[in-house]
DNA sequence: AAAGCGTTTGCTACCGGGTGCAAGCAGGTG
DNA sequence: CACCTGCTTGCACCCGGTAGCAAACGCTTT
């Protein structure tokens, strides 16, 4: 690794002695809200101007005890879902003043590795962004001493002290059940991608239990090994080539959009069966391609901003910090 | 911002107190290769153990002048192709002892203002992924002392002493028209995106020249707002709707899979047309969706690897930086 | 037992800032 | 003109490590 030895930055100290002052005037002109006089300070911000001076920010957390950055987890890559997510998580982040770190929580570099990684480099705050993880593990390293605040976003914490954001998962699924309802469905399947996740059991419990409310006790439950357009065709294929017509699910709903998109190409190009006239599909979170006209899925949108300003929120202290749960918003399309 | 004051870690001279031994053996048992006897290192991990200490990298980072953080400059979230960019990127960099801050481009947080940021934060590189940015704007920083060593991927560099890391579009394109007149096309349409950058100028001139080498020398030009599949829809809508069947293009080519799933909704959705009978599609990217059998969209495959582990080995300095052009591979459906 | 040598350990100085206190300085007051 | 008050400035010390030198140590050699 090079170093950056050959390129160094101006000091503080550097710009005292151009300017005629202390090192602390120096700081005091780059500290807003301190006490120095004008004339001093438009000479120290000329001499600065001249040598190209900007404060150290590694210097500066390091004596503030505060980074101003935010280790962000992330492990699963396939889902497009969280690129926007991304996107504002980072845009509303820098907004406040605060930078993204962003880790890759794999086979090699699990959130035990991560999160000790993230306190080593003395990060401001952990999120967990709709990561996977047994809470146990983590419930441990959270008895160590020192580790950063985490917050976990787009899924349930289990987590003592660790606040989560999630989409209201019980008003989604009861307009979504709702919804099918009125539309004469009345045969519903539930396709999940890692049925191990709290916030999959979840919604799928909801959606069993909302049918429940309106008489239909079953429901076909599907499942796809991971959360990838494969998975939705491979598990939609099973069900397809061991049910006969005469017996099948009139609607399918999936845990995400990408297990729905899947899912629909196989029921269309693989089966020859029409979508929503031999089975509706119905995904979750409102993927881009969704809206298509190849798909035109039916889908319900988390509310993504108001997620993530209440995250952020959290985190600069600005709003208490304990687990919130935000209604998002039906998207009807032609799938149903 | 909570500070971090509440959680305080553990120091070397704490866990030197509890070993019975000075700061600077602490040190050194963390510190590979140095000079200490096997006895001294078991008390020092064993009390570093016991008080839960691990070494503050920021105070090493302060000290050494190396953070071991590369700033990731991503500005189009748009471009699903982002995210299976930033997985393996993400990957390689923590693989290689990095960790990536990511940083978000937009009009609120232009390069400038992103390049002076990286540099306070002392990031021992930057990697400039795929932005649409003015050469000027970066040259003119570039002369300012300091700033961090910067690195383009998957664009074009027209900056001095920044290399870039980019797909061959001059093979790309070749194999492309190459599988296009085998295949019988004759009369060739090209979608591009941002006419202003570079990476796109590129791959539409080398379009055009290929195919003037096989004695087609007119070539239709579309070109969409912008990234994105209304974009793209939008586009071919509007050349679609004023042009006559008879004299239309039998196949068009677009910058992107975005593009090229969105022109292949309207095309289909929206005039009825047939793919690729009437028309024939190819984009760039091989975005995941595009394998499915909904779009079975024939495309161009980055090698995403090779590029990251390029750039990244620049970065180490394993290898020699200077911009590297690597082959990518076609990926041939049924859209052609 | 003293000298010679290599290893281990401690120490000073330093990275580039921030904090809280005390000295310096100005202006207003009696 | 001395005195008080309040703002500005300088200073010692600190944040938690690293680098390089010098002292201390253990062991062999003569």
């Amino acid at each position: 690794m090079r170093k950056r030895e050959t390129v160094r930055r101006t000091t503080a100290k550097e710009v005292a002695a151009a300017a005629g002052v202390s090192k602390w005037t120096v700081i005091r002109a780059f500290t807003p809200g301190s006490s120095i006089t004008d004339e001093s300070k438009r000479r120290v911000m000329e001499a600065a101007a001249a040598l190209n001076y900007s404060p150290n920010l590694l210097a500066r957390s390091l004596a503030t005890n505060s980074t101003r950055q935010v280790a962000v987890f992330v492990d699963d890559f396939r889902n497009p879902q969280k690129l926007p997510f991304l996107e504002t998580l980072t845009e509303r982040l820098q907004a406040a003043g605060l930078v993204a770190m962003l880790i890759n929580i794999n086979n090699h570099f699990d959130h035990v590795h991560a999160l000790l990684h993230a306190d080593q480099r003395q990060v401001d705050a952990v999120i967990l962004f709709g990561t996977a993880f047994r809470d146990e593990t983590l419930t441990d390293r959270q008895l160590g001493n020192g580790m950063p605040p985490m917050f976990v976003l787009a899924r349930d914490s289990q987590i003592d002290g660790v606040p989560a954001v999630v989409c209201d998962a019980e008003l989604a699924l009861r307009d979504i059940v709702d919804h099918l309802h009125d539309r004469g469905y009345r045969r519903p399947g539930f396709m999940s991608g890692a049925p191990a996740l709290s916030t999959a059991l979840r919604r799928r419990q909801h959606f069993t239990d909302f049918w429940a409310g309106k008489g239909v006790s079953e429901v076909e439950l599907l499942s796809a090994e991971k959360y990838s357009a494969e998975a939705g065709a491979d598990s939609v294929r099973q069900y397809l080539s061991q049910s006969t017509p005469g017996n099948r699910i009139d609607v399918l709903m999936c845990e995400n959009d990408i297990l729905a998109l899947g899912a629909m190409d196989e029921i269309r190009g693989g089966f020859g069966l029409r979508v929503p006239d031999d089975i509706a599909i119905v995904g979750f979170d409102n993927y881009e391609l969704s809206g298509s006209s190849a798909y035109s899925l039916t889908t319900y949108e988390q509310p993504r901003h108001e997620m993530i300003d209440a995250i952020i929120g959290m985190i600069v202290g600005s709003i208490k910090a304990e687990t919130m749960t935000l209604p998002g918003k039906m998207i009807v399309r032609k799938s149903t």
